[in-house]
DNA sequence: AATAGTTTTGCAAATGTTTTCATAAATCGT
DNA sequence: ACGATTTATGAAAACATTTGCAAAACTATT
């Protein structure tokens, strides 16, 4: 099969193979039509004999695009932060482009460390997350003019163009819908939200909403918890437990409003006769939950696909 | 900041800038225990006065490492591929290497197109999930003698390595566990196996189990469901409320099993007292459901992890 | 102060590709 | 069959880096 020396077959040696300059093979890659279709068939036969892959580091330091695209998230454990990269990777995929994923897990510093590996890499693009990110970070952005969006949340007013929902929005959205509901006991569960400006965003929203209806939520029922249904259910229960307990709980996330369901169930109360559980909608099962689970969803699939296809059209 | 000159900083401009020449500043980032201690200051001077940012493409040229793994899962959209990326981006991310994500939707050619684009970027290592791929795969991966880690299940003949869980096991154990209980109306509820083989292992030694206990599945029992809460809680309630129904459901991944729960809430029966639900467990979230599911559970985290290290081992 | 030895640095070649420019080959009109 | 165009190909320079080798700059020893 492949020629005859060990070394991985470079252009040159496809271009001996087919008895052509290298000059020519690289043009049957990037310009086919200026060869005359007797040599595109040699060469195309001298490929497959040879194996050869093209080298696109070679390229790229001819300032071509090196195809590829960074993706920073917080983390994938999230299954919705995992639906919004994978619509994504479809979407920009089509055009060509692999991408670059890494997540920082909340960290802004390792979040610049990695941006730096991203434009090491000669990313064609970046993506990242939500809005709010280290100074450092804008400051290279904007140094080495790579094309960037930020996604997640919408903004009109931020620093680099950006593609999501709008979270205050969903915010006041959710806790308009509890309070019409007649409830005044109103918990609320969201997760920690440093270095989260999302989780910050929308909990804000909730309360001021909250409070401009009159309705004040006591310090104990503000929890802040960890995303983790096994977390959220043993906090739920004990919010359920206590001796004056709320008649409604507004979750920052589906998978805190999973675990709250469970955790209305393990105190014996059944949902919605005895209590509300509300989420800001994350997660695709939400709907199916037993007992069904209202939510605002947020439309990851679709912010993956914008921010895809937002990001192509700058770099083409 | 920036030097005069608009365009972006190489190595030179860094040479120039720092009074050294270029093979110096190389040097700096690679043997920097070869330069004088005040060399190394200039220089360090000099690239932030510059904001240089190193080329890994021209670095790759050189048969240097590219940084990057190619990782290539079904997709992201089910929770435990990502929690595996998740963890093994983590682990070699330790190790400085970046991660090329690409799913190709259980669809072979596509796995073979991607790999392709990998080889191009001159990826150090790729990862696969599952054993099966299509045979002009694994003759590329032969070919081009990249490092390669097959993930998600084990075998001890896989052509390449492998790390990951025995599915014939966990489907034995799952099988017995419920024929322990006492059952022998037993239903089986898996996703489509085309092109996983994941599932198809865990089925069929599902299937031979019980078959070796004397029980057979009846045809209308077998239901094939795609990985989807609400399907598989619709396809469940019409399993449940035919007239004669079966008191067991053994379901291929948690998703399907989390339906199923659902599914039988909506048709009035009480798990486990009226129907015992089991999974071969993906879903982080499975001991926490109300009620409680029992599952195998696929150590996803671990497998990420292991997978990682392995690979990084033979890169490195 | 001269010599030998060691450490630090620079020069130039090499890496795998693309692209500009020049030249050779093919095509066309007569 | 001829020159004038047009088309197809090759040679060489360019891209941003690394590295082997040799020169230069130090140190230590006498």
């Amino acid at each position: 099969m492949s020629d005859k020396n060990g070394k991985k077959a470079d252009i040159l040696a496809v271009a001996k193979s087919a008895g052509v300059s290298a000059s020519t093979v690289s043009r049957y890659f990037n310009h086919p039509e200026l060869l005359k279709p007797n040599t595109r068939k040699k060469i195309d036969r001298a490929v497959r004999r040879t194996g050869y892959i093209r080298n696109r580091a070679a390229q790229t330091i001819h300032g071509i695009r090196s195809g590829t695209i960074g993706v920073m998230v917080p983390t994938l454990d999230h299954a919705i932060f995992a639906e919004v990269v994978q619509a994504f990777s479809d979407t920009v995929g089509e055009q060509g482009f692999t991408i670059l994923l890494a997540s920082h897990g909340y960290d802004l510093q390792r979040e610049y460390e990695i941006l730096r590996k991203f434009l090491e890499h000669r990313v064609d693009g970046v993506v990242l997350t939500g809005l709010d990110h280290d100074d450092a970070v804008f400051q290279l952005l904007d140094r080495q003019e790579v094309p960037t969006v930020l996604m997640w949340n919408y903004s009109a007013t931020s620093r680099y163009p950006s593609i999501g929902a709008d979270n205050e929005l969903a915010g006041r959205i959710i806790a308009e819908h509890v309070l019409s509901l007649g409830h005044r006991d109103i918990a609320c569960m969201f997760p920690p939200t440093l270095g989260n400006d999302r989780a910050l965003a929308r909990r804000e929203t909730v309360v001021d909403t909250l409070r401009d209806a009159g309705v004040v939520v006591p310090e104990a029922w503000m929890l802040e918890t960890v995303y983790s249904i096994s977390v959220a259910k043993s906090d739920a229960a004990q919010l359920f437990d206590a001796d004056r307990r709320p008649t409604a709980l507004i979750c920052g996330n589906d998978i805190l409003a999973t675990g709250a369901l469970y955790g209305a169930a393990a105190s014996g109360l059944s949902v919605p006769q005895d209590v509300s559980v509300v989420g800001i909608g994350d997660f695709k099962g939400a709907a199916d939950i037993e007992p069904a689970l209202t939510t605002v969803r947020l439309p990851a699939r679709r912010i993956g696909q914008e921010a895809g296809q937002a990001l192509a059209a700058t770099i083409i």
